[in-house]
DNA sequence: GTATAACCGAGACGGTACGTCTCGTCTTGGC
DNA sequence: GCCAAGACGAGACGTACCGTCTCGGTTATAC
């Protein structure tokens, strides 16, 4: 979720024609135009046509490396996360922390990813590939593989981790409970079902770790 | 989530028109089209264009009185849930059981939601519904208020009985408990992110209410 | 040839859509925008999407009542045909003078030919639809009937009278005569096979009328 | 017109690139499958890529040779007519036979030519190349310099025989008399204006020599 | 015998126009 | 004045070609 991790080996997903002769000028500037103007005017609002034009290149040039809008916006969300990652240092940049308090490091990174969701360039073409991915189920099994299971899987380690330092129980299946305080929170973040602050996911934490029942 | 209720009140959200004189027919007609279509075709592929033709309208009438297509599937949505709940019985119909054990209910209520989640006729409208309120945010209100949150409030009141009855502890939020369960299966079932069980609904459950740590 | 006569029926070729509510603001529009761009930048860098942006009006306006814009042009070229008879009086302005003499009501006639074939408004069109009638059979056959064969026909009221008045032989097919000095000059212009003049149609009309061989 | 002569030395037109490398097989080719395309899905839908993909050639060398895809037609055309000369004996295989008879030997050549004209390998392309000419002036004047006027000259030719041996009046001007023949049949054949047969063209022949007007 | 230049097949590229589809507005005639 | 019907201006869709531009590869002289 607040993270993207490393050089994901570019998946050669259209390619029909020659990769090789593939004009990485034209690739860079289709993913900056599409990404700008997903920030600018919005996703459904954001034509094939108009990415081409921004971007100087040719509608068939796009045509013939992605097969609609969303493909486009995927890659280059993907892509920018890539450059964030490799930008900020070396690969391991968005590891979870740990510091032998599952608690803590579960609220730092939650946080994090907090401040990230509202970071504008993130949230338009996040949300629009979130949507996008809800009603064409091809593009959604992507965009989780490539985006949200990366992410996921952090937890995951994470949770193991504290399993074996004894703060977590060992019969929990980890990519269950990391859906505890991973959920609400894109929830909440996607269908502005409350508000998300840095109380709300330390409380996220607290519920899931301690349980609502007494002890 | 595994409700809708009683009649609301039929919201007259588009007024300019006199609605005294509005045909029902029609009306019933454009809800019908709308879907039937979103279930045949789905939903970015359903046109206010089809809509008036299958259900052999003017497009000025779906025009005059719903401002796009979401707003027309959003209410149509809206007057099959009030259909279902009337041809169930009284009101009261898809509350929350209270047999005295919190565990017990919330497992009951979660495994008829997931049926319900891959009802046919349910699935695709509210799908694209969730989708469309992504990234509209105006309808993405509308559709939490008039769908969401009706049935959440179900779980934040027997949440708080549950409070009473000494099962849950008293300082507990049971708007954010309620997330600890509910979001888990709406992020499985929205973004396939896993598979949705009985047993899935389950675990979520035991998790929820006893915690990660150990005791 | 030299003439387009009155108010042709207005064949209601491609009838659809209800031509009762067609726009006669836009088929106007349409029409002098068809012949100002084949006049101004020649009938292949004229395109329907350029008809449509100078008329006003919207692509689908121009596919719903043709089929390409050869259709459009033939329609415009008629139309303006018809205007500038009205415009010059009744309907028998372009008729063949009978003067009682034969060879001197055709070099009129076809003197005024040429200078109509020269007269800007009408060449880039005439040009444009006869070429494309040339490889496109079903246009072809639509240019012959609607323009040419009227015009021809007076040829042969014409040659008839003539006939009546013994300057013609009796048993010269007068469709077939009036080609020898119709098509020559049709071909010069259209061919750039040589020069047209005045003296060149009067030569052909000697020619035509008095034959080659020695008398 | 019933005529294509002699190898016709190949006018080195674009001469930019280095000719004596130049391949001889894929010129051939690239007429072939310009030949056959036109034939097949006529001259509109003959594109330069379509040819040369049907020629297994790159597309630039079509571009480097000719400057559009009249201009291969062209000289393919021309090509096909050297060919055909070649192929059937000497130089002089198609010219306009003298047997002192000028009315008999036009009728024959003119029946000849219309068998000609609706010959499949030729009806095609000659058509397009004559619809392409009208529109394009400077294709056209080609067009009537390289097929047209050799063959027309012949006929000129042939006239002054006649003159010399009294068949024709001797203040004639050939050049203009042999379109009271030619351009009729031309005019017929390009624009479907009548059925051409041989008794037309025989006719035709004795409108020319003799006249319309009575003796 | 190698260098070096060119043509060549292939096809990606920036563009333009195609003909279709749908949008949301407007207009007409019937009830 | 709502309604069915559907024409309209607008503009994006995805496709087809345009003519230009690399990119190896293969000749074919020129050193």
């Amino acid at each position: 979720m607040a993270t993207t991790r490393k050089p994901v080996p570019t998946a050669p997903e259209r390619p029909q024609p020659d990769a090789t002769r593939r004009s990485q000028r034209s690739r860079r500037a289709i993913y900056d135009a599409a990404l700008a103007l997903v920030g600018e005017v919005g996703y459904p609002k954001t034509t094939v046509e108009g990415i081409a034009a921004r971007a100087g290149v040719g509608k068939q040039t796009i045509y013939r490396w992605w097969s609609s809008k969303a493909e486009v916006l995927l890659e280059a969300f993907l892509d920018l996360g890539e450059q964030a990652a490799r930008a900020q240092g070396q690969g391991a940049s968005y590891a979870i922390p740990d510091t032998g308090d599952i608690a803590a490091d579960l609220k730092t990174v939650l946080r994090a990813t907090v401040d990230e969701l509202y970071d504008p360039k993130f949230e338009a073409p996040s949300r629009a590939l979130a949507a996008e991915g809800l009603v064409d189920e091809q593009l959604g099994r992507e965009f989780v593989a490539k985006l949200l299971e990366p992410s996921l899987q952090l937890y995951v380690d994470r949770l193991r981790a504290a399993q074996a330092a004894g703060q977590v129980r060992a019969e929990i299946d980890p990519r269950i409970a990391l859906e505890l305080f991973v959920s609400p929170l894109a929830q909440r973040w996607l269908q502005h079902t409350g508000p998300v602050s840095h109380a709300y996911t330390d409380t996220l934490v607290d519920y899931a770790l301690h349980g609502l029942a007494p002890r």
